[in-house]
DNA sequence: GCGACAG
DNA sequence: ATCTTGTCGC
């Protein structure tokens, strides 16, 4: 395994993902997200690592869960981790979902009372290369309900940040306002949302597992205090903060 | 060759 | 992802 090329493990890579891209589900399956105000969902989750700087193997995974609709925090886990995969763009699932899917599994076994009834992910879902983004992998790999929310625009399937995509942003007047993301085939991969009067700058949510874009894209709006839904804006913060706890040397070199 | 490249 | 201070506005 060690001996593999990066082609060969790019390789690897995506077959892993064509088969598991079969077993995606792409619509509501819990009755909550049929309510128009989402009655019955109670935990919202939200997954992030964070990096130090120059350092490409040590990172922080983080998992949180908030209570829904106040979005106070319930539970909080971080926990310093070694990354075995590197980054390469369309396959950040295989350097992060590991230490994610084990911070789901620790709140399983000590607290599964608290164990959120979605998860909010840093990343893209099906708005992928192969529609198998990271919050795809952590869905199916988990079996929990996922959103994928990114914060910048991954060019694909024809999508580009074009003139014309720059121009549907300005038209975005309020928050919650949102723009549909259309592959070359036509299969809509995703929404540009305006999460809040005061941003500008739209955030792209997509499918990960067991939710509609319709829903996912309401569920991220009602989870927007700022810009970055409120799950995924903590974990941030948090997993930041423990990293400045525990290596205020790693700011030097 | 040039531009793109979630985190 | 990470590097970083101030600045403008409410």
């Amino acid at each position: 395994m060690s001996h593999m090329s990066q082609d060969e493990l790019v390789k690897q890579w995506e077959s892993q993902q064509a088969s598991m891209r079969q077993l995606l589900v792409e619509e509501d399956t819990e009755d909550w997200q049929r309510s128009p105000d989402f009655t019955g969902l109670e935990r919202v989750g939200g997954v992030d690592l964070s990096y130090i700087k120059g350092d490409d193997v040590n990172a922080c995974a983080q998992l949180v869960v908030l209570s829904y609709p106040n979005l106070e925090l319930l539970y909080e886990d971080s926990q310093m981790v070694t990354l075995n995969a590197p980054y390469i763009a369309g396959f950040l699932a295989f350097r992060e979902t590991p230490y994610l899917l084990e911070a789901l599994q620790r709140l399983e076994k000590t607290q599964p009372n608290l164990l959120p009834q979605v998860v909010l992910v840093d990343g893209n879902g099906l708005f992928h290369y192969r529609e198998f983004g990271l919050a795809c992998h952590l869905g199916v790999l988990s079996g929990l309900p996922c959103v994928g929310v990114a914060k910048n625009l991954l060019q694909v399937q024809g999508i580009s940040n074009s003139q014309q995509h720059q121009l549907q942003i300005a038209s975005l007047q309020k928050g919650g306002d949102s723009f549909p993301l259309t592959a070359a085939s036509g299969k809509v991969l995703g929404k540009a949302l305006r999460s809040s009067d005061r941003s500008t700058k739209p955030v792209y949510v997509s499918v990960g597992h067991r939710i509609s874009l319709e829903t996912a894209l309401r569920l991220t709006h009602t989870c927007c205090r700022y810009r970055v839904p409120e799950p995924i804006r903590q974990a941030d913060v948090r997993s930041r903060v423990y990293l400045r706890l525990h290596f205020p040397a790693a700011a030097e070199s």
